[in-house]
DNA sequence: AGTGCGACCCGAACGC
DNA sequence: TGCGTTCGGGTCGCAC
């Protein structure tokens, strides 16, 4: 699933590629995609252009010259760039036709992902984006801030990872990634962390997402039909998906637990 | 306010 | 083999 490095390797790969193409067609064609209306959807992007793609968490923020498009991934969202005449595919949901004869093509085999279109000024005021918390490697995401979020919490560690409105950004195979580099059982409730390992927790989640960006993510395969790029950091996890598998500090056997709901691997031993 | 959980989706994995 | 069932996962909204 898309998780914030992910979003980033799109934003980059999408920058090189439609900034200033004129938009001359919009289908929609799976309506409950769009959370604003489709009709003002359309008229907008019709014959307009995009000039910058900005990122605020896992949300992408596509530029217009009055609005912006926010587009939100969720787990299986793709955009694939293809020529204008290519048969459309069962998982194609939104495509925008621009002048050179080339689509831009959001692909989401289970429809969860999210599109609105907002005026400028609705951006400050805006649920989704405005209740992002710090990302990964922004220098107000402190330990002294983390300890403030953490403190009243009676929940895991590893779901107050993944809530966006404290830190954002962390998906479940970042969270699970962090907490073994920072040596935290993930069961362990929020108001028990110490200023030690909130301090871990700020200093490997900007590590390891700085990595994974840089390896253009974790678990993507391809985003444009020209360029096929595979999420490297796939190669450096250490317990994401690694269940019965040694630890690679100490050889232990990694575990797989249910926390809220969600897979959460671990350590044992180096994660007590 | 904090917390838990169902709904949204559909392909894959699983059970019989 | 083939069918039906369960699972997963980010976010929202609702119930308690």
């Amino acid at each position: 699933m898309p998780e914030i490095a992910e979003v980033e390797t799109v934003r980059n790969t999408l920058k090189k590629q439609i900034l200033y193409k004129k938009i001359e067609n919009v289908q929609v064609l799976y309506e409950k995609m769009i959370e604003s209306d489709i009709q003002e959807f359309k008229r907008v992007l019709k014959n307009n252009e995009f000039i910058d793609i900005k990122r605020r968490g896992k949300w992408l923020i596509f530029e217009l010259e009055n609005h912006y498009l926010l587009s939100h991934l969720r787990m299986e969202g793709k955009f694939f760039l293809k020529k204008e005449n290519n048969p459309i595919e069962k998982h194609e949901h939104i495509i925008l036709t621009f002048q050179d004869n080339t689509d831009l093509r959001y692909h989401d085999t289970r429809k969860f992902g999210r599109m609105q279109l907002i005026k400028k000024e609705e951006l400050e005021t805006n649920k989704a984006i405005q209740k992002q918390g710090f990302e990964p490697g922004e220098k107000e995401l402190t330990s002294t801030y983390l300890l403030e979020k953490f403190k009243n919490k009676n929940i895991a560690i590893k779901t107050l990872l993944l809530d966006q409105t404290i830190i954002s950004g962390l998906g479940n195979i970042y969270a699970n990634e962090v907490l073994f580099a920072s040596k935290i059982n993930p069961l362990k409730k929020g108001s028990e962390i110490t200023k030690k390992e909130a301090q871990n927790i700020v200093e490997s989640a900007a590590k390891i997402i700085k990595r994974a960006m840089e390896l253009g993510g974790t678990t993507i395969k391809s985003y444009t039909s020209s360029l096929g790029v595979t999420g490297r950091f796939q190669q450096e996890l250490m317990v994401h998906k690694k269940e019965g598998e040694e630890c690679k500090v100490c050889k232990a056997t990694i575990k797989k637990e249910k926390i809220n709901g969600r897979s959460t691997y671990y350590c044992p031993t180096c994660q007590k």
